[in-house]
DNA sequence: AATAAAACTGAGTGAGTACTCAGTTAATAG
DNA sequence: CTATTAACTGAGTACTCACTCAGTTTTATT
């Protein structure tokens, strides 16, 4: 039995908790009860564990937005289901998105890495579903007219801050997910 | 004379382009054209060259969006300005902010480190000012009425993302500061 | 010119860390 | 039972990097 999810476990939270650079290969395997030799057997570089979590994640976010979009019937039910899901997701794997607000490896996300396709991948992805979901609403009459693509840059730069925030320990509103949905319904709800 | 600014200068330029980690003390002497010795006689530690930068910049922000504020005269010209001038420092201190959308070292922003004093306040004191030229505009009938915490909250997290997107590689709108006006606009247009 | 203080050098050093590898144990298949 | 593969160990190793310090040069002061 591989015990490879062990060590993603122990990472994920020691990143979180710590950040990627102060963490050491060999707390990870300390925390997973393992050898540090093993780390190395499954993942070719500490970055790549940090890889692997963050794949993790935005696979399981980008699917489970497009699943919530598309049980709704207009654009604006589908942004509110993409916000909903938003937010269960921050609170049901907030560990996992507490260690992505973290510090990365700069190679991650500089714009001229091998690795950065991946991330502006999954930002491009988002994008696109949300842009989708603006043209839908503003088809059917249930969110204004507007810049669409940038429309959705700046939706998508809102929610994305929240982590930042969290660690450093502002953001402690009661109710931010009503506040945010009614935000973003001022932003988009059609004039009358 | 003193050629601590030269440090300070080099750290940004290199913290800008490769981040806090991957920069060793060594490099910034080196582009500095200083001996490393000399970086840790004006600083304490690498940390506290970060820690400086830091400060720079956050004291010039607040103190620049509370001066724009100051010379208009109803809250959403106040909001106006706020935007317009987080866009002008932007531009004018790019890599400075560069720097810090980049990886800090996470006892920087820790809610249980020594230093996140610094940083929770400085944002402490940005929500403070956004907020009370919401107050202000909901007094003088420029701005809708709207939780005016959770407002000011959402408005700084929707542009603190924005250094972060450019690392990526995404936005390259054209014309994101005037889409951005407009959209804080629509959020905050009283209803008619 | 003499003195004091500030600015700076450069050669360390020691601690820590990502990663390796030869070899061992456990699981699986024929 | 045997052979093969997968899972795992633990003791390295090579190397980097933040930081130190004794001593030198430059600047400011009287």
């Amino acid at each position: 039995m591989s015990r490879k999810p062990d060590i993603l476990k122990a990472a994920i939270e020691l990143f979180a908790a710590k950040g990627y650079h102060a963490t050491s290969t060999h707390e990870i395997a300390e925390r997973a009860e393992l050898s540090e030799g093993i780390i190395f057997y499954y993942f070719k570089t500490k970055e790549h564990i940090m890889l692997g979590i963050l794949e993790d994640v935005f696979e399981a976010y980008i699917i489970g937005i497009y699943d919530a979009m598309e049980k709704t019937d207009n654009g604006w039910d589908a942004i509110r289901a993409y916000l909903e899901f938003h937010f269960r997701m921050r609170r049901e794997r907030s560990t996992e998105i507490l260690c992505l607000a973290r510090d990365y490896p700069s190679t991650i996300t500089n714009s001229d890495s091998p690795y950065n396709g991946g991330v502006r991948l999954y930002f491009k992805r988002l994008l696109e579903l949300v842009g989708s979901a603006l043209r839908q609403g503003q088809e059917d009459g249930t969110i204004r007219d507007c810049p669409v693509e940038e429309t959705a840059f700046l939706i998508v730069c809102t929610l994305a801050s929240f982590p930042k925030f969290d660690i450093i320990g502002l953001a402690p509103y009661t109710d931010l997910d009503s506040a945010t949905e009614e935000f973003i319904h001022r932003v988009l709800s059609p004039l009358t």
